[in-house]
DNA sequence: CACCAACCTGACGTTTACGTAAGAAACCGG
DNA sequence: CCGGTTTCTTACGTAAACGTCAGGTTGGTG
């Protein structure tokens, strides 16, 4: 299974490594490797597992992933032990994938785990929802103070 | 000056203590005192600035401070340093009111020191604004995947 | 093939943001 | 004045999230 994909794409030459990575993406080496470490990341290294000594290997993909879960971190403000619990999600959304692209998907598992991929969207999405509303509260307050400031500088003029 | 407040408030009595304000913010004695000790919060204790050894006495005034304070470090994800900052502007806002109320202000200084405090309230909208329109953008992303789903699961049925 | 930069794997160090514990002093109700 | 709670100061402890250093390896280049 791994010399014929049937038709689907050329295999992208996954060719970054975890420099190339870390510039990418605004971070530094260690930090992937230490997330890597506490199990966010899937240990990668080409198209196998790699095996231990081997330089990593990142594909785009990979490097989306990750600029993913950053942004997730730095937005919501989640720590590292919570970001996992939300990119494990994605993660079960992948293997779903794997499960549905490569043949048998099983009908009623198919279902159930869609549903539960929903719920936890649902749930990413309510914890984003409240907290651009803070944010927006926050921006009205200041607003205020600004036009306040304003109309001092206005009167003395 | 201590005696007399030529018809200002009646002293709305600061009779709040550091248990009493630390559950009002939802947050504990320690982090208070932690705060107050990196120089993030101004020594409290009633009306004059407290002897050592005395209990910390807060106002309501105080406690809506603490709670600003919060809110900008949560929303923002900033450090205690950069929250440091930020609320040192508002310090600085204060004590132009001071100065304000208390007299003189000095014709020139007083628009100077109204613009300084405009320029950093804008910068502060600046930093919301950005970061709200992240968080928008991720809350958009998530909804199409949400789309995506829901698609997947009405063809299931 | 020789080289040199980039990477690897431990392992220990560091900073931030508090938690926790101890002994003493302050405050409040009776 | 007294006892019980709350707070004070000081100091050490800690979890999270990496930084840094050492010694060895890998991998692309001339």
């Amino acid at each position: 299974m791994s010399t014929s994909e049937l038709a689907a794409a050329p295999a992208p030459v996954p060719g970054l490594r975890i420099g190339q990575v870390a510039k990418l993406v605004g971070t530094t080496p260690r930090t992937i490797r230490y997330y890597e470490e506490i199990g966010l990341l899937v240990r990668r290294g080409g198209t196998a597992e790699r095996e231990a000594g081997r330089h990593r290997l990142y594909a785009e993909e990979d490097v989306q992933r990750l600029r993913e879960a950053l942004r997730l971190k730095t937005l919501l403000g989640v720590s590292l032990e919570e970001l996992k619990a939300l990119l494990e999600v994605e993660e079960a959304r992948g293997a779903l994938r794997d499960e549905w692209h490569h043949g048998n998907p099983g009908a009623g598992r198919r279902h159930e785990i869609l549903e539960q991929a929903l719920g936890h969207v649902d749930q990413q999405l309510e914890l984003l929802a409240r907290r651009r509303a803070e944010i927006a509260r926050l921006e009205r307050e200041l607003r205020a103070k600004q036009e306040r400031i304003r109309k001092r500088l206005a009167q003395e003029a």
